[in-house]
This record gives structure tokens, sequence and C-alpha cells, in this order.
RNA sequence: GCCGAGGUAGCCAAGGUGGUCACGGCGCAGCUCUGAAAAAGCUGAAAUUCCGGUUCGACUCCGGACCUCGGCA
């Protein structure tokens, strides 16, 4: 069991705004190690792409859940959050502060709020059942199985219709939300301007693309992975997939990148922005203040 | 210049025997989110090239202008 009072530093934010250069600056002021809550980092083989951090930019600072799981199997938050909260807690017991570092806001969310998540893992034959399935067919499935949830859920949205069924048929029915912080957090903001965003991602793809990024789906491919796994890792992955196959021309694959991205900043702010308890840094002083001030608490 | 095809939202695009608020997709805006989350879903804004004619009524029919594409010169 973990301390309530055992203290976590997040460092949040959309992508392309420095995090990692910052997360390891304030990991070796304040004796830290970093925890990765990247949904794409974890993979091993995704790191052009991914923005995964080298080992030269780590700086002797140690970091958590990268390259930790294989790219040919599905990976969830689930596993994430048991693994990332174990490592935070190994991180403390060495008096060392653990600092989460990442864009994903489902993983950051899942440590820092404790959410219960239902113990029924995903049942991949079930699924491929079910995705068959009509929404409609689903949502009556699911009624007869947990009638009360049926009322909560969008009836149209066959992901979650499925893995509500699936929890239902093993658990009987699905529990409420649920949640217990296991941390005290700090949580520390990087953000900036739309159109500033959009420049930094597109030098930032250009120079990916100078240091191999299709080489690396390439390599991907051969290990190998399916196309359609590797659409699924999404932008750089996605794109540079439909251009390896010919469905789109080298520009249409840098714009589609570029968009994409954009998008993915407005949904990581669409998680950001209404929680008031990040503190949107002007610099790393500022960082720094805060960090010092919230572990002499 | 001539012949042909066409001009419907930021882009692509359906449409009809003339008859309430014009199908979709992408993009855009907002939202939901608890084991695929860089996922999945929901809501919304947004259009008939212009001018004239026929008609009770035209995006739809007729004429003209302008523009685009293809062919011929």
């Amino acid at each position: 069991m973990s301390n309530p009072k055992d203290k976590l530093i997040t460092i949040l934010g959309p992508t392309a705004t420095g995090k990692s250069q910052l997360g390891v600056k304030m990991a070796r002021e304040f004796n830290g190690e970093i925890i990765s809550a990247d949904s794409r980092q974890v993979y091993r083989g995704l790191d052009i792409g991914s923005a995964k951090i080298t080992p030269q930019e780590m700086k002797g600072v140690p970091h958590h859940l990268i390259d930790i799981a294989s790219p040919r199997r599905v990976f969830t938050v689930a596993q994430f959050q048991k693994l990332a909260i174990k490592s935070a807690r190994k991180i403390i017991l060495n008096n060392k502060t653990p600092f989460l570092v990442g864009g994903s806001p489902f993983y950051i969310y899942s440590v820092t709020e404790g959410w219960k998540l239902p113990s029924v893992p995903r049942n991949q034959s079930l699924r491929q059942r079910l995705e068959k399935k009509k929404p409609e067919e689903l949502f009556k499935m699911l009624k007869e199985l947990d009638a009360a949830y049926a009322q909560k859920v969008d009836p149209f949205n066959a992901r979650r219709l499925i893995r509500a069924i699936e929890i239902a048929s093993v658990a009987g029915q699905v529990p409420p939300r649920q949640s217990q912080p296991a941390f005290q957090t700090l949580f520390l903001g990087l953000n900036y301007p739309l159109p500033e965003l959009k420049d930094k991602i597109a030098r930032r793809l250009n120079q990916r693309l100078k240091s191999g990024l299709i080489e690396e789906v390439e390599t991907l491919r051969k290990i190998p992975l399916s196309w359609k796994r590797l659409e699924d890792f999404g932008l750089e992955y996605r794109w540079v997939a439909y251009y390896l196959q010919n469905k789109v021309d080298y520009p249409e694959m840098k714009s589609g990148i570029i968009q994409d991205s954009l998008k993915l900043v407005k949904h990581q702010l669409n998680w950001f922005k209404k929680d008031q308890r990040i503190h949107w840094l002007k610099d790393s002083n500022q960082a720094r203040d805060l960090i010092r001030n919230f572990l002499n608490q």
C-alpha cells in the first residue's frame, strides 16, 4: 500500500512542447527519476516517430516504462497504471522523487487519480465476435446483462459497449467508477500557442524524416507488423505506412502527419484545459520554485 | 476561336418529374471519456458562381455573363 503523502510530480502538455527535456532537467535538480506517460513510447522500436528520448538525452536520469512492450501486442492503460504506480513506489522507497512525464492524458490520469479499473482483462475472442454486431444489438445485449449501466452508456459507441459487455459477462455488472489517488501530485503543464506549436511540429517532422523515420517504419514492418497495426499506431506510423503502400504521396504524407498532430494537440488539451490543478509554466525557473515548495510542504 | 463537359459549404461530392429547414465524407468548433486512448463516440456551424427570364413557386427549366477542365484549331 502506498502512503497518500507520497509525492509525485507530473509534467504534462501537448506534443512537441519539450516535456522530456524539462523532466530530465528537473529530475537532475531534485534527485528524481522519470516515469514516461506515453502510450507509444512503451513499445520497442517506435523511437523516432514517438519522440522517444535517447540515452544521451537522459543524461544519466533513469527512465521507466519506455521500451517495455512488444509492438506486436496491445498494451493497455491498466498495464500502464500498474507498472507506473509500482515504479513510483520503488523510486520513493529509494528516497528519490518520481516524475511522471508525458502527453497521454488517459495514462496520466489513470495514475494520478488512482482509477479503480474493473479487473476484467480484455477478451480478444469475445471482442472479435462482438465487433461484427451493430451498436443497437450490442446495446440490447448489454441491457440484458446490466440494465442500470445501459442507462448511462453511450448507445452508439460500439467500442465502449463491447467493453461493458466484456465486464458484465464476467463480473455480472459494470461497477461504478471509483478512484483512490495513491499520491499527492503536483501538476506542471507545458504549452505554446497553436500557431507556434504547428511550426514546431512541422520542423520536428522534417528533422525526423532526416533521422530515418521512413526507415524506422520499414524496419517495424519487417518484424513483422501488419499495415493495419502500423496504421493503428497513428500519426507518423499511420502516414508513413500509407506512403509505403503508395496510398499517398510524400507531400500528402507530411501534411497528413501535421494535421493529425494538431488534432492530437486539441485532444490532449481537451483533457488538460479543464484541470484547474495544472500550473501552466512560463519557464523552468517557475517549475523549480513550484517543485521546491511542493517537496518542502 | 470552335466543340464538348462542368460550376452545390474551406476541400471532395450526391441529388431531383420544378414544391417545407439540399445526402454524405474530409476539415473546422464544442463535448463525452475508466483495460485499443495517438482509440471510440456525440453535437454543432457552414453551400446551390453571377444576371435576367418562365412559373403561384427554381438549386433544378430557358437565355446570357464569368470561371474551370478536356478535345480541335
